[in-house]
DNA sequence: CTGACTTTGGAAAAATCTTTCCACACCGAC
DNA sequence: GTCGGTGTGGAAAGATTTTTCCAAAGTCAG
């Protein structure tokens, strides 16, 4: 029958593919309110995650469990378990790993950047931001460094589905110069500067400013020099118990910014999200 | 009839004077073992506490409840509520903010998200994964789609740092036959794949774990169907208040994987560290 | 020791839950 | 467009649970 040894989590995960839609829409339903959502009565249950009730038992009989009853059984025997161990663990992160995981660490430290950059955004800057970088009238290039340049690509994807008028400012700074020429008053330059700073990107952001370019800037706490030229910039935390810097936190406030946008430009990206999907589906031919 | 917002802890406390002594023997079993003990049936519940199944039907009467149903219900509620405890902790980040703002509902979204994705890892999964990933003995190719490739990106950045023979292959789809030319037994595909799946990058999978190479694939908590032929596979949640998903928690176990793997290859980490920090003092000469 | 009262659990009736079956809907292939 | 295959939920049959009833056991005062 089932190995007693496993969660039914792990059961989940390890039949997940295996599972049909609406079997899947129960899985996330249980796994979203561990292990209550799947303690009572199979009608029940099966009612909270919006799923006929054949659907749950055909899929406890694919996690190996002879009948409902044994699942349900197998939740609580779980649930116990927790309750008479050590101490009630507080963070249930990667509840499975020690304290001392890596998992575990990094979910901390990074939390910690979260709470710290967006306690620290200035709400009308964001808004500011938003505005600018919603306002279609002026183009808007994005260009990020050594290491943000993934952030940068990142944006470009996403603003170019929200809006008309974007460019990505490739990595080679050779190229520059090319995009400064057509730079305008109005235009935007949403920059991506953590350090090490790079001087370049200094350079490129103080001349599009010279030219009346607004510019928006994402720097880590420590904040670029480019902050002196920027319209609105943003710190974000970037601490990991690693070698390296954690962009956790810059992607968590880009995508916000991309959000809010979108919001701004709703009836029109709408409108090319359509266009998209379409152009997309026709694509699918080639497979 | 009762008070919903008191405990089954505290009706049994107030009550318990008015318990005879097989229903204090009920309430005892389920003190020492709560809420556990309380949600299964009447009839199991009561044979684990060793009193006839009718005391215990008198007995959640006494309480006020209506019924057993009833009263499991209630335990199951207060369950529920336990769980989701670590959400209250959004308290206040955009402080100043209206709790509607968009950078609210962003960030509880996506807290959410992060916590979901990590306490859906396997650490056993995990661990095994960065085994693969600090394994210099093979190749490690690095690959995402349309959205992802992004992700991929930043983990080629990054990986590049912390080991030889890694490679980036293009989101050019047209271009990757040339790269499984080269692929052999021992080789490491990591592959990025959210919805919409991509087929091109089903058949990619395909075509190298047909050849032996060990594919880890990061995707959302549908799952792509590569999962069938990946080694290891990771789910993130991707949730967001937008029409698009957000990648936070993608990204993050991204770099969790990626610091788990610098720390596993550390001594040599170290060393190609310095040797990058020397490389771009120098280049720093230029500006 | 008796009798009235309380408590307890066995057993049947009532209610509910679980499973199974089946028809319909949906999707992809030809 | 049609056809075969798969997935889904309604509904009934089957199983279990919950409740109720009642008799037996225990308790205590007189």
């Amino acid at each position: 029958m089932t190995n007693p040894s496993q969660t039914v989590r792990e059961l989940i995960r390890k039949h997940y593919a295996a599972l049909t839609q609406s079997e899947r829409k129960f899985a996330q339903a249980l796994l979203e309110n561990y292990p209550a959502a799947g303690l009572a009565s199979i009608t029940i249950v099966a009612a909270n995650a919006e799923v006929s009730t054949p659907t749950v038992a055909r899929m406890v009989q694919k996690l190996g469990f002879k009948g409902y009853p044994q699942f349900h059984q197998a939740l609580l025997k779980e649930l116990e378990a927790k309750g008479s161990g050590p101490t009630q663990r507080r963070a249930k992160w990667a509840s499975e790993a020690p304290e001392s995981h890596l998992l575990n660490r990094f979910a901390q430290t990074v939390t910690r950047n979260i709470e710290q950059t967006f306690a620290n955004i200035d709400t009308e800057s964001f808004d500011g931001a938003v505005r600018q970088l919603a306002d279609t009238d002026g183009q808007l290039y994005v260009v990020g460094g050594r290491i943000t340049r993934s952030l940068a690509d990142y944006a470009f994807t996403h603003f170019q589905a929200v809006r008309p008028r974007v460019t990505y400012m490739t990595a080679s700074s050779a190229t520059w110069p090319h995009y400064v020429l057509d730079m305008t008053e109005g235009d935007t330059l949403l920059l991506f500067d953590v350090r090490r700073y790079e001087a370049n990107l200094e350079r490129l952001a103080e001349l599009a400013a010279g030219r009346g370019v607004r510019v928006i800037l994402i720097t880590d706490q420590w904040a670029s020099p480019i902050t002196q030229v920027a319209q609105f910039s943003f710190n974000c935390w970037v601490e990991a118990p690693s070698a390296w810097d954690s962009n956790i936190a810059t992607m968590m406030l880009l995508e916000a910014l991309i959000a809010a946008t979108q919001e701004v430009c709703w009836p029109e990206t709408r409108d090319r999200y359509d266009r998209l999907d379409a152009l997309f589906d026709m694509t699918r031919l080639f497979r």
